[in-house]
DNA sequence: AAAGCCAGTTGACCCAGATCAATTTTGGAG
DNA sequence: CTCCAAAATTGATCTGGGTCAACTGGCTTT
């Protein structure tokens, strides 16, 4: 996959940034925003791109503006798991090593705010109130991580699919509004990776549940027929 | 299990302090670990007390000093998950909700340095170093915990073991020095809801290391006869 | 030292989910 | 539209690890 990367004018305004409410920036003043402005630059990215990869020396830091990526880590001989799923908002790259500790590619097209290490480590030094931003979205996604090794550990085949559809719906809410019909942007093996089974298993757990008429299979996502079932087999 | 919590004469100071090295106060200077010292207070329990519940609303901080903590979290059915094993100079209890978001009690005797919420705010509120050092601490647990989601979801009951073994004796490196002695001090129920396995599944895997002579069942732990045996077997 | 009690081990059997193997469906490209 | 490739579904079979059950070996208590 060539990495297609375009490299807009900057003419692109913090202040009409679509994620100004929700990312680190919202931490910041008007004036700061001015000076925040110049760090950070946009890049697109097209379907499948990697951004950055595990083991990488770290550069950047991204901010996802628009579409969905991919984070996960690989075992040498293949075997991969997908430690979570980047939406609008999220910011990407921090660590302790100086090295990415995943990778992370788009899931359709894919727009970030760029910043480079160091200038972004320097107008970070002196602002309490952005480190106290990013101390806690690093926090939320702890948590969330979390969450995420007690279906990974504990639960079934069945708790996991409903867990996740219940789950994604929910990230979705604040960016898209509430609703029963579920977009999944993902491929089935892209899920599979995500909840530690087989693309088979996902695909029969989903025709099981509209079976059931929990759920209907759309295209390009799925639609909750019965939510209430479906809270109730994820079994919280 | 009653909590038998004692509460020492606050004579106990922070230069003393095991832990003064690696933990959250590893970023304060002389001066503000004068007034550190009288914002913590140090606390005992007992082996399998519980220092705090998952959903409890959040009056304190922690700072583990002596002892191994097990933290989890539990289905309503009752299914575990040991999210991780917490060491001298971990610092527990942040979070973003005002409510734990799991649940630790004591594997062996423990203290703790005990901190309440607001003032402990209050104090870090202007410091940027010791917030900066508490981002580090997060970030590194957010590593730790994608590392184990990749165990969790894509690693066979072997590899499970063998790097459990492995990361559990780096990770006993810097506080006891290196030995391919491995102290365990929590259960062999602790081992598999740490790595989603059964305790029958856990026990017959040591056998069969045991068997196959790359480890030794020691009374309290295991020995590693063939570390590189076993590095192979984690299977990075 | 006997009794009781857990924690751990071991064995026999089972099943949820993996693997292997076809299809079928979908989405582009020409 | 037709053709092709990738993604998804479905079926048949297998197996790693779970479940159930018995046993063992330390500790504690009396």
């Amino acid at each position: 996959m060539k990495p297609v990367v375009t490299i807009e004018p900057n003419w692109q305004l913090c202040s009409d940034c679509a994620v100004r409410a929700s990312a680190v920036c919202s931490s910041l003043d008007g004036i700061e925003l001015r000076e925040f402005e110049h760090l950070g630059r946009r890049v697109h990215f097209s379907s499948g791109e990697t951004v950055f990869s595990e083991e990488d020396i770290t550069t950047s830091f991204y901010n996802l503006v628009e579409g969905v990526m991919r984070l996960y880590k690989l075992l040498t001989d293949g075997r991969r798991q997908i430690v979570g799923f980047a939406l609008p908002g999220d910011f990407l790259g921090m660590n302790v090593s100086g090295r990415h500790n995943f990778s992370a590619d788009a899931i359709g097209a894919v727009t970030v705010c760029q910043f480079a290490k160091a200038p972004f480590g320097r107008f970070i030094e002196d602002r309490l109130h952005l480190l106290r931003r990013i101390n806690e979205l690093a926090i939320r996604e702890l948590n969330q991580a979390r969450d995420h090794m007690v279906l990974l550990g504990r639960r079934s085949a069945d708790e996991k699919v409903a867990a996740f559809l219940l789950g994604w719906r929910e990230r979705l809410v604040s960016l898209t509004g509430a609703s029963d019909t579920v977009p999944l942007p993902m491929s089935r093996q892209d899920i599979a990776d995500y909840l530690g089974l087989t693309i088979e298993t996902v695909s029969r757990t989903f025709t099981k549940l509209e079976r059931h008429g929990v759920i209907e299979i759309i295209h390009g996502g799925i639609s909750l027929l019965d939510p209430a079932k479906v809270e109730a087999l994820a079994a919280a």
